[in-house]
RNA sequence: GCCCCGAUAGUUCAGUGGAUAGAACGAGCGCCUCCUAAGCGCUAGACAUAGGUUCGAUUCCUAUUCGGGGCGCCA
């Protein structure tokens, strides 16, 4: 039984008609009031008295027990004392016993998930806009394996489409097309094609060999396509962001699976061949509600299909592979296109994918522009961040070796750009502050990361063996270790809530949080100086505990916790 | 024009249908013979506007304003 349920039985026994749902549990303002409050409008109301009348009630029917040694009613809340040894103890031995495990509550045992993420158009060095999708898609991968699941993650290659053969017209022209050049080039072919209609013209004619088979053509794109996957892999890798499969669109260019999808289009009268030859998707036919957006484009006139066409392939595809839960990260942008994918799958008996979207990340002055070279590279921002990081290492560590230094560093840059991501709710438009994020002070990764140092020190300098689990003599003293304990205890219900609401922001702030409860808790509690050997003990608990924990909220966000900073 | 998202201190972000809305940066003052000062303490400062639902709204609903995104042959 955990803590909750424990509380809800306190009130249940005095109050037996009253429902889980009713019983609000929440914190009181101030730990003199009580460890525990329970707010007793909605109670009240169900009795048809006044909630501080309720509250009296309640206190005089308690009875005190292991865990829950008194009630008291302020107003309408009913505040509980804990057994702070008690619950304190359990609560350590929960985090020590379960491990890299603690916080996950299982909900994913047995189940596959199939995660696509980032999936950017291989045409530059991905900047920290298109990094958000890459850290959400990371992190909610991390944190479902956390709660159990099989979590398989995809990245879809764009390899094919206007752009990119406009792009392997130019990479003929250039002799080693380098990754460094490619932006470079794929601007100039934008500019080419939009001045010279025919050079235009040659790229939508390789689409159409590519789409007819030609394998000379497929090679070409493909090598051009790998060439930039490669470079912008290689950023990813550094924030520690990895994929299990890739999905070349090419391959689902001329795949007979869509008859499956079109034949249910005709069904429903939503698929037609317009006045131009094109093939289009009525999809208020599919029960699409507005005006703007009723009209889907299928083929060209020419017959060559759009990206649409690859899209629903693939969506069935992956359908097809059967695992519990399909997820999808994408930028606002796709909104409609994806509600759009989603009518058109149902309408086949396909179910869609479940989508996780993001908001576009602003810079101080306004949105990034490729275009207009305002933009922050990842890459940029993990050489500048390490550079500083590497500085503060070696001034603070210099016996340690150079390449220590650089590991350290490099560990100080991830933290530092993937918190300041992760840490804002996806819905919002987060302006990114270089100056801020560079600083590694105040509510940052790497100061969570410092706090994890401490810990580790403290761990490293204590010269006796610390018990593996709490004993009977867990005192908690101090209202300071009690706050860190309730902390702690408090993980694996936002996990819960993070991974029901495929979310991770509340993680990183959650991290935050226990960060600083630690701090306070550091200043004021000395570990290895305590006044005696089972204090010690019992804070080089919970300092094991805190590092634990604080670990795994990391390991979510995608942050390694460095032996010293 | 229509649709979707957002709006909390000077700035960047948390947070909640209920007790006194939290941090950080920036500003000011203080703290390293003391487990790492990437730290800590103190001072000043906020729920866009107007209605509504509710015992109670910063939180839910509606409108307005502002910002972001989108609206048939780009992916």
């Amino acid at each position: 039984m955990n803590l909750s349920e424990r509380i809800s039985q306190a009130v249940f026994t005095c109050f037996p008609e009253a429902e889980a749902s009713d019983i609000v549990i929440a914190e009181p303002p101030s730990l003199d009031l009580g460890d525990v409050a329970v707010p007793l409008f909605t109670l009240a109301k169900k009795r048809r008295t006044a909630p501080h009348a309720l509250a009296q009630e309640l206190v005089e029917a308690f009875v005190p027990n292991d865990y829950i040694m008194s009630a008291a009613a302020a107003g309408p809340y009913i505040n509980f004392k804990l057994n702070r040894d008690r619950v304190g103890a359990e609560t350590v031995a929960a985090v020590l016993d379960t491990g890299a495990h603690w916080g996950g509550g299982n909900t994913g045992a047995g189940k596959k998930v199939l995660i696509e993420h980032t999936s950017i158009n291989p045409n530059a060095s991905p900047h920290v806009g298109r990094g958000r999708c890459a850290m959400i898609g990371d992190s909610l991968a991390r944190l479902l394996q956390l709660e159990g699941y099989d979590v398989e993650v995809h990245y879809y290659v764009n390899d094919m489409g206007r752009q990119i053969g406009l792009l392997v017209l130019i990479a003929d022209e250039i002799e080693h097309l380098s990754f460094d050049q490619i932006l470079n080039a794929y601007v100039e072919a934008n500019q080419r094609a939009e001045a010279d209609p025919q050079f235009a013209e040659q790229g939508y004619a390789l689409l159409a060999r590519i789409e007819s088979g030609d394998p000379k053509i497929r090679d070409k794109f493909h090598a051009v396509t790998d060439l930039c996957l490669e470079g912008q892999l290689a950023v990813l890798e550094r924030l520690g962001v990895s994929y299990d499969v890739f999905d070349r669109e090419s391959q689902y260019v001329n795949d007979p699976r869509l008859e499956r999808i079109e034949n249910a289009l005709l069904d429903a009268g939503a698929l037609f061949t317009d006045d131009d030859g094109r093939r289009v998707v009525d999809l208020s036919k599919l029960g699409y509600q507005a005006d703007e957006g009723r009209y889907f484009v299928l083929r060209r006139a020419n017959g060559s299909s759009m990206y649409g066409c690859r899209d629903l392939v693939y969506s069935l595809d992956k359908h097809e592979q059967g695992a519990e839960l399909n997820l999808m990260v994408l930028g606002e942008d796709h909104k409609l296109y994806a509600q759009q994918l989603a009518l058109m799958l149902e309408a086949a008996d396909i179910s869609a994918p479940e989508v996780v979207y993001y908001s576009y990340i602003l810079l101080k002055d306004g949105k990034m522009s490729t275009r207009q070279g305002k933009v922050v590279l990842l890459a940029d921002f993990l050489d500048q961040a390490a550079a500083l990081a590497r500085e503060r290492v070696s001034e603070q560590f210099p016996e340690m070796p150079a390449e220590e230094h650089a590991a350290i560093a490099e560990q100080v840059a991830v933290s530092a750009i993937r918190f300041a991501v992760l840490r804002v709710k996806s819905t919002k438009n987060v302006t990114f502050d270089m100056e801020a994020a560079l600083s590694f002070q105040g509510d940052t990764g790497p100061y969570i990361q410092y706090s994890c140092a401490r810990i580790r020190s403290i761990l490293r300098k204590n010269q006796n063996a610390i018990p593996d689990t709490p004993g009977d003599d867990f005192r908690v003293q101090t209202d300071t270790e009690w706050a860190l304990l309730l902390k702690l205890a408090a993980f694996p219900s936002v996990i819960a809530d993070a991974a029901a609401h495929r979310i991770c922001s509340p993680v990183a702030n959650f991290a935050l949080e226990l960060a600083r409860t630690f701090t306070t808790f550091y200043h004021e509690c000395p570990v290895l100086g305590a006044e005696d050997a089972a204090t010690t003990d019992m804070r080089l608990l919970l300092c094991r505990a805190t590092l634990q924990t604080l670990g795994n909220a990391l390991h979510i966000l995608g942050i390694e916790t460095p032996e010293r900073m």
